[in-house]
DNA sequence: GACGAACGTCAACACTTGTTGGCCTACAGA
DNA sequence: TCTGTAGGCCAACAAGTGTTGACGTTCGTC
C-alpha cells in the first residue's frame, strides 16, 4: 500500500510546493511528545492529530501507518562526537554529560525508551542505537575486542537505568540531582567499566 | 490435583469453600506471564483467560476489572533480607547477588518493569517497593540522612539499568553475562553509592 | 432428596482503535 | 480562463477491547 511517494525530501527544501511541511512537523513533533508520554499503545493517533491540529486521515496520509509514523518520529541519530582524541581517563565523564545533554534536548530518546520496554521493534532500533553509538566509543578505549559488548553493555545499563529512573518512572531523589552530580556519581562508574581491569 | 481442604491460599474468608484457588491461582500465573512479555495495554484479558483455560468473565468476577486483576499479580514483596549484620562493606555485594535472585525468580518484577515504563500506576508501584525495600537498606548504611535518598536513587538506577537491559531490552551482552560477572563488576558501583563520601 | 451458593459458559453491550474512501477547497500552470 | 493536483475534513468501516448479565452446572449442607 501507500508507496504514494510524494515528495521524498521535501522537509526542506519545498520550491513551490503548497506549504506542506508545516503540518507533516506538526505532527511528527505531536507525535513525538504523545510516544513520549504515553508509549506506543496508548499513544493514539486521533490523539495526536488533534495536538497537531489536524484530521486522523492526515496522519495516514503522510506516514502510512502508525508503525511509520512511529518510525518516522524516533528517526533521529544523536550523533555522539568524536571523543578519540580524549584522554583515556576523561571518557567516562564526556559519556556521561553528552549522554544527559541527549535525553534533555528533546524527548525522542524517552519516547524510544518507553516504547522499547513493551514494543519488540522498539526494543530492536535502542540496540541498534546502543550498536552503533556506544560500542565504537567502547572500542576506541579498550584494547582487548573480545571485552569490547561485555564493557559496553555495562555502560549502556548504567546510562540507561538513569534515563529510566530519571524520565520515565520519574523516582523523585533521581529527578532531583542536578546535573553535575550525575555527572560526578556516574563518570567514575562508566570510566570503571570502560577502562577498569576485568575482575 | 485435589488439594483437598488444606489449601489455605483462598486468601481468606472461605474455610469449606469449593475447590476455587485453583483457577484463581491459574489467572495470576497467567496474567504475570502476559504482563511480563506484553505490557499492561497489549496484555488483553481474553488472551489472559485463554493461556488460563477459562473463560474472560470469570477474570473479572474474581479481580473485579483488569486494574485489579494487575494488581494481584504483581501484588508480591520482594523480601530483601535483613542486610544489617553485614560489614558495610560487602552490603553493596550483598544487594547486587539478592537482586539477581529476585529477578530471575519469577516473571513479577519483568512484568513491573515493563507496566510501569508506560502506565503512571505501574511506575508508582515501583517507586513504593524502591521506598520500602532499598531506602532502609541504605538507611543502615549511610549514616547521613540527608544523603539517603540520593544515594538510593543512584542504587536503583545502575540495579534497574540492569534490569532493563538484561531482561526487558535484552541486549545480547547484557544477557549473556554470567551473574557471577554481574556481581563482580556491579557490587563495587553499588558500594560506592553506598558508602563513599559525596563527589 | 432438596436447596442454595459457588463455579463456569455464552452472548452481547458500549466503546475505542487503526484505517479507508469520498468529497470539498485552494492554488499553480496551461 | 480552465484544469489538475495536493491539502484537508467528514463519515464510516471492521476489528478488538473491557465489561456485564443471564443461564446452566456442580457440589456441600440441611
Amino acid at each position: 500500500m501507500n508507496a504514494s511517494n510524494s515528495s521524498p525530501t521535501d522537509s526542506g527544501s519545498g520550491p513551490a510546493r503548497r506549504r506542506s511541511g508545516t503540518t507533516r512537523d506538526a505532527i511528527l513533533t505531536a507525535a513525538r511528545e504523545r510516544f513520549a508520554t504515553d508509549g506506543y499503545e496508548r499513544a493514539t493517533i486521533r490523539a495526536i492529530a488533534k495536538d497537531a491540529n489536524i484530521d486522523p486521515s492526515m496522519v495516514m496520509r503522510y506516514y502510512g501507518n502508525k508503525e511509520g509514523l512511529f518510525a518516522a518520529a524516533v528517526a533521529v541519530d544523536l550523533k555522539l562526537p568524536d571523543l578519540g582524541d580524549l584522554p583515556r581517563q576523561e571518557v567516562g565523564r564526556a559519556l556521561v554529560t553528552h549522554f544527559l545533554a541527549m535525553w534533555e534536548q528533546n524527548e525522542v530518546l524517552t519516547a524510544l525508551l518507553r516504547v522499547g520496554a513493551t514494543n519488540q521493534d522498539g526494543a530492536e532500533r535502542m540496540q541498534g542505537i546502543f550498536r552503533e553509538e556506544v560500542v565504537p566509543i567502547v572500542v576506541r578505549v579498550c584494547p582487548d575486542p573480545e571485552q569490547v559488548p561485555a564493557r559496553a553493555g555495562l555502560c549502556a545499563s548504567q546510562l540507561l537505568g538513569l534515563a529510566l529512573t530519571r524520565y520515565v518512572l520519574r523516582f523523585p531523589p533521581v529527578v532531583a540531582l542536578a546535573r553535575e552530580e550525575i555527572v560526578a556519581w556516574l563518570a567514575p562508574t562508566l570510566q570503571r567499566y570502560l577502562t577498569a581491569p576485568s575482575p
